[in-house]
DNA sequence: ATAAGCTATAACGTAACGTCAGAGTCAAGG
DNA sequence: CCTTGACTCTGACGTTACGTTATAGCTTAT
């Protein structure tokens, strides 16, 4: 019943490589693996794989799809209702494209001159890559309203003033740390041992953090910039080195 | 008139470092510099781009799209209409995947099983991959460069100044066997010795030299003035001489 | 029991750029 | 005339999503 590695590759027409891949970064491990160390998919899984192709179809990264499907609030069904808004925008665009074709095959015929906005306007993606961009985004927020969030609010409303105070000069502490390293760069051991003291920090003060959450709190602190200013008092730049030392932290946990 | 990179960025959509990045390969140089290095990108080369840009959302590599296009056979009517059959693949291949997206929801609100053959047929790349094998092989048959061009290609790029001065200097050694048992005729053994060891350095240094490729390049020795000039510095009629001999030892080969 | 075909991990390679760093260029405004 | 901000250059290392190769263990049919 269980699926080999070489079956499920043929079967979905992809490389067994790019199977070890997904398992590696934790995109799509396997249900079981046997007492040989075979990995083994079911039905199941392949459910999953389905939906991590639509994804890159459409041009997300696997990052970016291991993030979204992963997420509590992900929804499948409105998943695939997106997919479909996206791929018909990618039908307009080739659509675009071809006309640009015919008239560029007319052009030459005719021996009239294009211009230049004319010939690659169809080329345009940023219908797309907004699209896509608010779709991220949609998913992201609603993680903020599932059990992390709920969780925070039940910790955070017992906290008294004296609390709150020795929460907020813990961060304070941490983050000054991490400005005295900035110069070693992001991946260095003294930074990446703060980020770690800081996650900690998160989920003894807040809510249990993931390393998902993690991750996608780190976006935030150079996307949001409520965030970025908030952090860039400390040190300028520092809300984009954060972001991007916590992404290594992430990275390194999954090996 | 003629346009600075980010101008040329900015009308097509893609990125400064892009154009640099297909400078340096040589796929899209400007049709000129000025006197501080900027590269000026005249109407005829933004015409060059939209052909690029073509060929890349076909899925070819920059490598292929280099050889494509500037190879003396390239017909860009013919290519343009070629593109547009692709494109209309393309669609097709998006029709089926939202085809595909429909019926999962409709399988998820149904609570029906969708069978695994049924659930990833639409991501099958085959058609489109076949499409473009034959085109890619069509394009690189009427120019004449074949595999072993290629490979001489991807062999001699990672060359280094001390590869090549070594590569000169074992055909320059060959050169001066032969020219010394010159008087012995072509088909002398030892003749035919420093031609069998030409033929490998060729081999090893460029390409797989077949009889046949090895033939015609005797023949190219004697036709082309460029190469009789440089041969015939070592001894004036060795170029002669040369295609003789090769011509005698695969001659030999065949028996 | 042995070959053929599959599996594993590890590690290096590749394509098409992204992303700095360090330095020169150029047009507009003070 | 000089400065400043936006733009340009050339390296050169980083990144993503795998491909490829090497080495070794498993499994199945003959």
């Amino acid at each position: 019943m269980p699926y080999k590695v070489k079956e499920v590759a043929d079967m979905v027409g992809i490389s067994v490589r790019t199977l070890h891949h997904y398992d590696q970064i934790g995109l799509l491990k396997p249900e079981s693996v046997n007492s040989a160390g075979y990995r083994l998919y079911t039905d199941h899984d392949l459910e999953k794989l389905q939906q991590v192709l639509f994804f890159k179809e459409l041009g997300f990264s696997l990052q970016e799809t291991k993030d979204i499907i992963n997420s509590p609030g992900f929804d499948r069904k409105n998943a695939l209702q997106n997919h479909k808004e996206l791929l018909l925008k990618k039908r307009n665009r080739i659509d675009e494209i071809i006309k640009s074709v015919e008239k560029t095959i007319q052009s030459i015929e005719g021996g009239i001159e294009m211009d230049n906005k004319e010939r690659f306007k169809a080329f345009d993606m940023s219908e797309i890559e907004k699209h896509q961009e608010k779709y991220a985004e949609e998913t992201k927020q609603k993680y903020g309203h599932t059990d992390a969030y709920k969780e925070s609010q039940k910790k955070t409303s017992k906290y008294t003033k004296e609390d709150w105070a020795a929460i907020m000069s813990r961060g304070d502490e941490i983050y000054k740390r991490i400005v005295s390293h900035m110069d070693k760069g992001p991946a260095d051991p003294d930074v990446q041992q703060a980020v770690g003291d800081f996650r900690q920090h998160i989920t003894d003060s807040f809510y249990t953090c993931t390393p998902e959450i993690f991750r996608g709190l780190g976006e935030l602190y150079v996307s949001d910039e409520r965030f970025t200013a908030n952090i860039d008092k400390y040190k300028l730049g520092l809300a984009q080195f954060l972001r991007d030392a916590m992404h290594i932290y992430c990275d390194n946990l999954e090996k």
